[in-house]
DNA sequence: CAGTATCCCTGACGATACTG
DNA sequence: CAGTATCGTCAGGGATACTG
């Protein structure tokens, strides 16, 4: 009965994909996990990124549901991020990812198995 | 200790990332999950690839070390698909994606939570 | 049958300048 | 500080024609 279990195949899966699938996304939800952020500080830790690009990355896993975004009405303005309990749900996920990718490192620097 | 858990953040996780970014790639896996194909097969599986990029794609996926390529000297050519031990070994992988993507999209038609 | 070769197109990403 | 707006680039994906 794997169809059962799988269904039909990957379909819940490519949602994920898709979640994920943006270039900083894991980065951010990374560095969200480990706390509540502001917004320059997430552009520190991510070196390379342009404002807009994390603007953007943020809005959509704000949409997906995946991150809060809270914002202080004060002068100057002041936004924090963090995940929703959405958000820390998928940490386990990002944890089995994480696990079989150091496996995976290890095992292509030894041998080639079939 | 999370710093030694997760070491320097999502670096593993980003080598995976990286290998299941290809727009079919976790369809191609799991369809070979399912048992060994023919490029015909797959093909007509995944009913909207075109050719040149399910080469790719599976070149790609070989490359990794996720996919064998077997070669049958005959005429017309044959060529069978199928997942290496490293590539059934990321199936449990696959299947928590799944799960957590279930969860995900029946929460997200139910509320909103914060 | 299982590819290769070629060209095209879009969308993600990025750099920069400006603003409440 | 935390954005928005605009423009440019490039790689991934796709359509099509051809081949051992």
């Amino acid at each position: 009965m794997t169809k059962s279990l799988y269904r039909e195949g990957s379909c819940s899966v490519l949602a994920v994909q898709k979640i994920i699938a943006g270039k900083w996304k894991l980065s951010i939800l990374w560095q969200l996990s480990q706390g509540t952020k502001r917004f320059n500080q997430l552009q520190k830790l991510l070196s390379e990124i342009s404002q807009g690009i994390l603007t953007q990355q943020l809005r959509e896993l704000e949409q997906d549901g995946l991150v809060h975004r809270e914002i202080y009405r004060e002068v100057p303005p002041k936004v924090e991020y963090s995940l929703t309990t959405l958000g820390e749900s998928f940490m386990p996920v990002l944890a089995t990812i994480r696990n079989w990718g150091d496996q995976y490192l290890n095992t292509r620097s030894e041998s080639h198995t079939i």
